[in-house]
DNA sequence: ACTGTATAGTTCCGCTTGCAACTACCTCGA
DNA sequence: TCGAGGTAGTTGCAAGCGGAACTATACAGT
């Protein structure tokens, strides 16, 4: 068996057309994330508190030095259209979340800054959040499994974002 | 230590709040979801195919006995609002993808019915779509991944539709 | 058979989204 | 130093979304 050949035969379908294990994964993943995400939203909703997009940009300030980010660098990071984070933005601002304010570095942009009220805001969703996460997605998945996935889409996220 | 009242302690928190692990890889759930399907839906829109959502219905009536489902079921399926279901196969039906029928068992109800234009613009989409699938997705993850990940999913969808 | 309750699907409404176009500013090379 | 090309952020626009309210039909208890 010319095992050259075969290699690169293999190699070609492989990456035109998933194999159908990749793709019941993938199947999996898309409807999971539907589930997931519908379940939690109407969770925050019902609890009235924030929802998860304005969890998720809070939370990427939280985590940044200065509790502050460039428009562009958030808009990344929460994967999002540029005109769709600045309304979001805008309506996170007019909340009293958080602020823009001007880099003296380069006049072209802004930092979005939490404020105290925005952690504030953090601080109250998150017994909901988190309990959310648990019941709809945690519950269900074994140390080991969990493991697996963060690792997995860790090197998704840098793939994507490599050839984005 | 008293073992018992350590047990329940931990099996609280557990409940409550996602630990670490479990956490970040809900995070790599929720930022991979985002990137992979904004780079499909960027493939799909350039080479003017149909989007996502488009072949994620008329997927599920071809899989279907009779190449139909009832709007609730497939709602469900593709978890989706009713009132967004009813407008997207309102887009569908005047495209000429799907038709409805009326179940003559049901009078309150209407199946959708994959028609062969339907099936056509699938095959005219799957190029794009699978390949794209492969580049953002499946090649990043082993056939071991690949198995953890469907069988993580089916549990958690499964779970989610239980308690829904 | 009748009435109250549940389900199927659609319509209405307000909100969010992404793309494309636009302005303002930066950067690099001649 | 000036002009070309790139980047940051906002805005206009058309389209999509989910929840609530509505109509029509089914079903269960009496």
């Amino acid at each position: 068996m010319d095992e050259e050949l075969e290699k690169r035969k293999t190699g070609r379908a492989w990456r035109r057309r998933p194999d159908p294990l990749r793709l019941a994964a993938y199947r999996g993943f898309i409807t999971a994330y539907a589930e997931v995400v519908t379940r939690i939203e109407r969770d925050l909703a019902a609890a009235e508190v924030i929802p998860v997009v304005w969890y998720d940009v809070l939370i990427r300030l939280y985590e940044s030095p200065g509790r502050r980010l460039r428009m562009h660098e958030l808009a990344r990071e929460v994967v999002m259209a540029r005109s769709t984070l600045t309304r979001t933005v805008d309506r996170l601002e007019a909340a009293g979340l958080l602020r823009r304010e001007p880099d003296p570095e380069d006049r072209r942009g802004a930092y979005a800054v939490l404020t105290e009220e925005g952690l504030e805001a953090m601080r109250e969703a998150w017994p909901v959040y988190g309990r959310s996460i648990v019941e709809s997605f945690a519950l269900h998945i074994s140390e080991d499994e969990a493991r697996t996935l963060a690792d997995v889409f860790q090197r998704i996220i840098a793939a994507n974002r490599e050839r984005g």
